[in-house]
This record gives structure tokens, C-alpha cells and sequence, in this order.
DNA sequence: GCCGATTTTACAAAAATTTGACAAAACCTG
DNA sequence: CAGGTTTTGTCAAATTTTTGTAAAATCGGC
């Protein structure tokens, strides 16, 4: 994990870099929006720590500069602001910011904000659970269970499963399936995807039922409110 | 949006119940977590603002019980927490609060943390939709509903009333009607399309008077302003 | 070759769609 | 406005399409 920290004060730009080594994450200091920008140009990192107070061009821009952009919008930011200004936490937030530390901030609380908003933000690097109702997938384990009780699964039925759970509620259609699942283009007829939905849903029980058949389309999962 | 807030200053909790409501957002407060636990039982909130320090079990108690229930360890937290208590704020974040607030803390920055942290935890609340007053038809989903309510068309039935509301008020004959959905040149003379209308209108009830046939050309749907 | 997983085939069941006859409504014409 | 004409609404039966089901065939690892 790549964490760059844009910050003029070299104390707190050294400290914050030494703390987020010696937690093992990968760590770049930079004193200024124009450096920062350059770096950019070449690799993106995981996540960046913005003060809202630089010299030139300051965090608000770079923030709106890097939430405009399609292929920065997505990196976490955290705003490091002074104590005090709420109007900037309000504003920053509003503007896509995903946290933001007050200053002086501990580095302890610095590290879990960093890991909390990683963990925000990567639900398929932390999370490996999907879930409805009593139903867990856990995609690590790849196991499936209905109540604590293990469900056994061929491999076509758990991606099966896996895909609905994803996306709960939208409907696929059989080419859709077959191509997202087998990975092929599938012109040809055959009852293959429903197949595997009936002994999926046999085996899901009455979590079964969850499984929609979308006549003239193909399959959805009805998830209740 | 449903939020529930818990904690114990009825002050506080008044100012934060009248402040989301005003913010068109269903908001109720509990005074301590029996209660809050109570109300859990019956129905679930969108998001829970959640006092540390309270009387009988306190918040950190009741966190590790949300998030370590499968039913509730979806529903996004906010902790708010009296300031200073850096070590509570840590301990929080990393048994997976979401997100916290330090008292005395604004209304502005409440709002402004509650939005953000909704639109972290919606990510997909971007389906293609298409409405008019209290009909929904969910493309993604492949569903219809009619305040709230679900609507089950066939394809073809789908395909008109998708149709109508892509262009509304626009006229459709019955050639462009059976071209636009069955693909497929029209010769013959059948009622084919206006059996499905009859079904449609059937089936929206009172919306179905939303479909006006145009004499001589074919239908339309009237928008109302 | 055995075994479970997967795919295919063939058929049954269910649902959607079409059709044609007729009724009802709207329109036109004088 | 009456009567004729055209167009649309309605219905149930017939037809077609789509999906469910079961069993057989194929595949692939061990």
C-alpha cells in the first residue's frame, strides 16, 4: 500500500512518512502541490494525506483537482486541516474528501484513520464476506453457509451465487451469465445456465426462492428490504 | 434515509433529531442502548450516530455487538465522542466504526459526516431508472414497482412501458411500436399490439390511464406535469 | 477406469404471445 | 342526428416460446 503525504512542514512530513513505514505501508513525503502533481504523472498511489494549508496552490484545489480527474477520482484522500477551521472540514467533505485529521493529530490515530478508510474503500481487499439474511459466502474460504450450516457447492453454483450476491437485485441474462462466468461467447442453445441454477437453488433450500427467474431475460436476485 | 441516534443528553439528541429531520431525513433518538436495542429488534436504520459514553452499556459495547451481528454489521456507524479521548477514537475506528464525531461538534459537520459516509456505503445507487410520479422501472433490475410496490410484466409488457416513459408524450404507431420492440417488419393486421396495451393498462391500475390511445396512429403516454 | 462435475439432449410444464371473431366506441357524411 | 364506416377494446382459444426437470453423455483429474 502506497500512501503519499503532501506537506510543506518538513517535521510533520518526516514523522508522518517515518510512522507510515514502520506500519508497513509504502511511503512518499512531498512538500508542495507542483511536486506532488509531477509524482502523479508517473504512478498513483493508494491513498494520499493532503494538508489543506500549502504554499501556492493549496489541498482545496488539489482536492477538487484530483476528484475531477477520472483517473485520480477514485484514490482516497484524507485532508489534514488546522484546529479549528470547520468551515474547511464541512467543504472538504462535500467535495469528496474521505476523512480528514485535525491538527496536531497523534500519529496512532493517524494510522487507524489511514486503515479505516483503506478498509472503506477496498471492501473486496478486507471485506471477503457477501451476505443476505442467514446466507454468508465467504469468498476467502470459499465456503457457503446457511445459518452456520456448511453448504457444499460445485464451483459453477458458488460464482453463480457469488455474481448474484454482488450485484443483488439486478437481473442477468443467460449470455451475460455464460460470459461472465465461463468467460466465452455463447451463442448456441442449450439449458446449461438453468441447470445449474436448479441445483443451485435446490441446494440454497428455501434461500432458494431468492433466485427470480426474469422470463425472457434470465435470472435476478430479489433481495428483501 | 432512516438515522438513529443514541445518546444519553436529551439536549444533544434533540438538537441532532431536529437538525436530520430538517435535512429530510427520518431520524429518531434512543437514550440508551436497551432502548436502541429494543428498536432494533423490530426495524433497521440506514445509519446509526452512536454516543461512546453512556449509561449501563456503553457504546464501545454496543459497536463490537453491531458489527459482530450479520444483520447489523452492514448498517454504517458514526461514534461521537468527547474530545480529547484519542484512545477511544482508535479503538473505535479499528472495531470498524465508520466514521466519528468529537463533541462539541457542529450540526454543519453532522450533516456533512452523515452524507459522506451514506454515499461510501451506497455505491450502487446509480441504477438506470425511469419514472413518472410513483412508477419506478428499474432497467438494471428488470423490475417495476408502483409506490413501492412490485409489478410483474411480462417481456413485452416491459418493453412498451419502457419505451413510453424513453420518450414521454411522443406517439407511437403501431408499425414503429411493433418495429421498436418485436424487431421485425409488420404486415398483417392483428390486434397483437393493443392486447399487450390492454394488459399493461391492466396491470398499472390507475397509472394505466397514463397510456392514451391516439386515434388512428397508435399511443402514447400522456405526462403529467 | 472411477467418480464427481459439467454439459447435452429430450421432453414436460408453465407462461407468454398471437390470433380471429366479435363488441364497443369513435368518426365521418350527408 | 341516423346510419354507415373505421378503428379500437375485449375475450378465450390456439399457438409458440421459454423454462423446469430428469436422465444420459461427456469431460477431467486422480
Amino acid at each position: 500500500m502506497k500512501i503519499w503525504c503532501v506537506e510543506d512542514d518538513a517535521g510533520i512530513r518526516d514523522i508522518e512518512v517515518y510512522t507510515l513505514h514502520s506500519t508497513d505501508f509504502e511511503a512518499e513525503g512531498f512538500s508542495d502541490a507542483r511536486a506532488f502533481r509531477d509524482a502523479l504523472s508517473g504512478s498513483k498511489p493508494d491513498l494520499i494525506i493532503l494538508d489543506i494549508m500549502l504554499p501556492g496552490e493549496d489541498g482545496v484545489e488539489l482536492l477538487k483537482f484530483l476528484k475531477g480527474n477520472p483517473d485520480t477520482c477514485r484514490i482516497p484522500v484524507i485532508m489534514a486541516t488546522a484546529k479549528g477551521m470547520e468551515y474547511d472540514k464541512v467543504q472538504s467533505l462535500d467535495l469528496g474528501a474521505d476523512d480528514y485529521l485535525v491538527k496536531p493529530f497523534g500519529m496512532m490515530e493517524m494510522v487507524s484513520r489511514v486503515k479505516a478508510v483503506l478498509r472503506r474503500c477496498k471492501p473486496t481487499e478486507v471485506d471477503r464476506l457477501l451476505q443476505a439474511g442467514k446466507l454468508v459466502v465467504n469468498l476467502e474460504e470459499h465456503t457457503v453457509a446457511i445459518d452456520r450450516e456448511r453448504i457444499q457447492l460445485t464451483l459453477k453454483e458458488f460464482e453463480l451465487l457469488r455474481l448474484f450476491l454482488s450485484r443483488p437485485g439486478i437481473a442477468f441474462t443467460r449470455d451475460q451469465l455464460f460470459g461472465l462466468i465461463w468467460g466465452a461467447d455463447y451463442v448456441g442453445e442449450t439449458r446449461t445456465v438453468d441447470m445449474h441454477i436448479r441445483t443451485l437453488r435446490m441446494k440454497l433450500g428455501d434461500y432458494g426462492k431468492m433466485i427470480e427467474t426474469v422470463r425472457g431475460i434470465g435470472y435476478r436476485l430479489e433481495v428483501q428490504a
